[in-house]
RNA sequence: CGGGGCGUGGCGCAGUUGGUAGCGCGCGUGCUUUGGGAGCAUGAGGUCGCACGUUCGAAUCGUGUCGCCCCGACCA
């Protein structure tokens, strides 16, 4: 019995989220440590969310390649910070091959088998991209080059989350070429762009958008954009990052461009990504303690239709029902399942599709059938709705539009109740204290990185953003800093973050 | 890498002073059931993480080792 439900959220709020990944069928431990199986219904999330930024990529002028998994290790020596930042978190790959162990017993690596270069599994792929790009590029009539992967990466993460920082992880990576540094600004900031309105109307989580302070921009960026978002634990979490990479990687690799002018002159950069992570900020912003919450436009299901009968004749009566309302429902373009299985009972139904997310759910019994009227039930609100059966589908339809602005504004409210601005260091620190969250705090800060480490040594918070236009216009005026006192020109995000 | 926990049927766990492994859930089958996580009957399923040691005998004691999970430190 136990071992049906989730702990609730108040309870514990990690063992809230793992055990929720885990019985909403999203993703399974695998054998290697910090590793993830990511199962059907997971998965369906992730290619819906894929399907949605890779239209939104093209729309945007860009398209797809492929770059190889291994990557010599040489080239990550060419940019000095790239290689700090991560170097302590490589998987190697040192021999091609296995052979039987002396006493027959099990395989070892053939000492012989060792490669003359080291490869590294790719932690992100900069510096092979940047190897081909400086191949291709000659001329300015070469650029720009606007190109995306799908891949997974992997980075030897010394504490892993389902989702949330796992050793290998899904994820997608644009790295594009420019004449000039406004271009690949206008890049860098397209792309944000795109993410915030992927997470706003895709997943129905609002972001703040931002730039990264240095102490957390990528390593080897300029600087670095991003969109952050709100767990319900109040904590930060770092959704995705556009990086403007300026002219390191270019100079790094060579890559230089011949101008109309005649001259010679390095690429601009940017790089941009977002994970399977998303789908951990997806949890944690909508979902409650009967499990996943999913917003409906990324929903793998979007409707199941529960039909009921205690027999074989009362069967042969709602089934057929119960497939007419799917039809209709798929003409409308609705992702939906009928649920027939007959050894389990409606309430056991009702509770594993909650778990699942599902977020309508059609109850269609002889009750039903005897009044013309089916009921629904919404996931996010548990409000019920009986409707005549003719409407059933297309009031379904609606319902999805209806739940998936609900969870926005619903999120959005929760943010904006948990954002504070503060003034003195008391009210900054009173925030913070203890284990959990602390929601958003938009405070002044003088813009030195000993301030920004000395908060985080005393708070455990960073500083999440430095918004680009002002979260409301007084954040915008120039104040003193919350810690030293010193002068500010505007105020900044700080939280605590995943 | 530090702290904590755990390795026993698919999952969750019990197993006393050492005596040859059990419970719940799940699974198969049958019957009765089905409107918020059904019941009864019956059946299948385990080299007790691994190695070495102590012993007539080890899931149990000792030593070593491997791994996983959680909390930190670290970090897209």
């Amino acid at each position: 019995m136990s071992n049906l439900g989730i702990p609730s959220r108040e309870s514990n709020y990690a063992d809230w989220y793992n055990e929720l990944v885990l019985k909403a069928d999203l993703a399974d431990h695998s054998a290697v440590r910090g590793c993830m199986v990511i199962k059907p219904h997971g998965y369906a999330l992730w290619e819906n969310m894929q399907r949605a930024l890779d239209d939104m990529f093209k729309a945007t002028g860009h398209v797809n390649a492929y770059f190889p998994l291994l990557i010599p290790k040489s080239f990550f020596e060419r940019e000095a910070e790239h290689v700090a930042g991560f170097a302590k978190e490589c998987a190697v790959v040192t021999h091609h091959r296995l052979i039987e162990k002396p006493d027959g017993k099990g395989l070892m690596v053939d000492p012989n088998a060792k490669l003359e270069e080291e490869l590294i599994i790719r932690p992100t792929s900069e510096t092979v991209i940047w190897n081909s790009y400086t191949k291709w590029i000659q001329s300015y009539r070469d650029l720009p080059i606007l190109i995306n992967q799908w891949a997974n990466v992997v980075r030897w993460e010394l504490r892993t989350r389902l989702f949330l920082r796992t050793a290998e992880f899904l994820w997608q990576e644009g790295h594009t070429a420019h004449a000039t540094y406004d271009e690949a600004e206008t890049e860098a900031l397209t792309i944000l762009d795109v993410y915030r309105r992927f997470a706003e109307d895709w997943m129905a989580v609002p972001v703040l958008t931002g730039l990264k302070s240095e102490n957390e921009k990528f390593a080897g960026a300029d600087h670095t954009y991003c969109i952050e978002a709100l767990t319900q634990d109040v904590r930060a979490i770092q959704a995705g990052t556009s990086h403007h990479l300026g002219q390191n990687f270019a100079k790094a690799f060579g890559t230089q461009f011949q101008s109309a002018e005649g001259k010679l002159e390095y690429v601009y950069a940017t790089s941009w990504g977002v994970s399977t992570r998303l789908i951990g900020a997806l949890v944690m912003a909508h979902s409650d303690d009967k499990g996943l919450v999913c917003p409906p436009k990324l929903a793998p299901i979007q409707v199941v239709i529960v039909p009921m009968g205690r027999d074989e004749a009362a069967r042969a009566l709602t089934h057929p029902v119960a497939d007419r309302i799917a039809q209709e429902l798929i003409d409308l373009g609705i992702r939906v399942k009928v649920d027939k299985r007959e050894k389990e009972s409606p309430g056991f139904k009702y509770n594993y599709w909650e778990m699942r997310g599902v977020p309508v759910r059609i109850e269609l019994g002889p009750r039903e059938l005897e009044s013309g009227q089916a009921v629904l039930a919404r996931r996010d609100t548990g409000e019920k709705a009986t409707v005549g059966l003719e409407r059933v589908a297309e009031f379904a339809r609606d319902l999805q539009a209806t739940i998936q602005q609900s969870l926005r504004d619903r999120a959005l409210a929760f943010r904006e109740a948990n954002t504070h601005r503060v003034d003195t260091w008391e009210e900054f620190a009173a925030l913070f204290e203890g284990e959990g969250g602390g929601g958003f705090v938009v405070a002044h800060w003088d813009g030195t990185s000993e301030t920004e480490e000395e908060i985080s040594k005393r708070t455990k918070a960073t500083i999440r953003a430095i918004p680009l236009k002002p979260l409301i216009p007084s954040d915008g005026e120039p104040g003193v800093c919350v810690l030293t006192g010193k002068p500010s020109k505007q105020r900044v995000v700080f939280a605590k973050a995943y």
